[in-house]
DNA sequence: CGCGATATGTCAATAGTGCTGACGTACTTG
DNA sequence: CAAGTACGTCAGCACTATTGACATATCGCG
């Protein structure tokens, strides 16, 4: 495999590199959820629970389906976590005023706390990650993630404001289109 | 949250940036694995089933103690997967020479088949990524995955040999030690 | 040889996550 | 109001992973 054109690749294609980049992706998502997986578990919840607090703490007011866009996941799997959620006093639901069949969800004060627990865990390890290898790196990190991407992430920057559910049009809700 | 220091913190330690590093790790691997998920998904199999081929590819005659090392997942988890797999004809055991308890892992040609398979979506993927983000983004994007990690990737480069199983002193296997 | 440690495999039970199919409710439109 | 669409839930199935308890086979050592 390395050497088809006779010399190494420049743009580190060769078999190794990517499959050191592929090993690279699965140890570092494993490391980076390890930690919040752990206290999750503790308290009988799961992996989906993270995400779900962690996308509604992110998008106060969000309904399920924006909810389901961006976890792309099917309705009834995010309503068992839903539910248990509502049930353990971490989320609350309320009526949609435009649509009210619209479930719209917000943390309650456990919920935030929770959030932030978790959260914390991750972006203290991002924070170190991203200390260690210094901004240039960061800046590849993202170029290269963002490519992996089925669909690339909307710039979040220049955001124009409206009226919409969500208070911004969050360029991870808008994402599902894909 | 931002502007603690009053101003701009340029190595992006920002709680917004911490977030989008999150979040961009959370949808760049559920994109980067939704592909071989389907083919898996189609043979009546899983993530898990991968992962082991993945492995037992690149470590030709490995040992089911050093797999679990490297998965960090129970070996009743590992078993079921790993019978199936046999079972299925796409890997093989060979008894130890050395230690006549372990059993070597092998694919066959059949479990290379669907190996290469399986990899080349992720690897394309992979190559797009590198070659749209260019080599210096690459090399940031490892910096910042290795900082990820709980113990460090020891370098493939200058790894001092012993006489192990693994024919190569493995930085993936050897990491186990975490 | 016999004993303890190691390597592997298996059974049973439990939990979390995701899926499809079938429904029910709420709203929109003709 | 009826038909269609949007939104959400319940039931049941499959995959992954866990813990705990055992069962073999083998190795190393005294």
């Amino acid at each position: 495999m390395s050497g088809i054109k006779g010399g190494v690749n420049p743009l580190f294609l060769r078999e190794e590199d990517l499959r050191q980049g592929i090993e690279l992706l699965f140890f570092a998502y494993r490391d980076f959820t390890a930690e919040a997986d752990a206290i999750l578990a503790d308290m009988g919840f799961g992996r989906a629970h993270h995400r779900v607090i962690y996308f509604v703490g992110r998008h106060p007011g969000i309904s399920v389906s924006e909810l389901l866009g961006i976890l792309k996941i099917t309705k009834q799997s995010l309503s068992r976590v839903l539910s248990h959620l509502v049930a353990e006093g971490l989320i609350v639901q309320h009526q949609g005023t435009r649509d009210r069949r619209q479930r719209l969800l917000h943390l309650t004060e456990q919920g935030q706390a929770l959030e932030r627990r978790l959260t914390e865990c991750q972006r203290e390890r991002v924070a170190r990650a991203y200390r260690a290898a210094g901004a240039s790196a960061v800046e590849g990190f993202r170029k290269v993630l963002g490519g992996l991407l089925d669909s690339p992430l909307p710039r979040p920057g220049p955001a124009a404001t409206d009226g919409a559910p969500l208070a911004e049009p969050d360029p991870l809700t808008t994402r599902r289109s894909a």
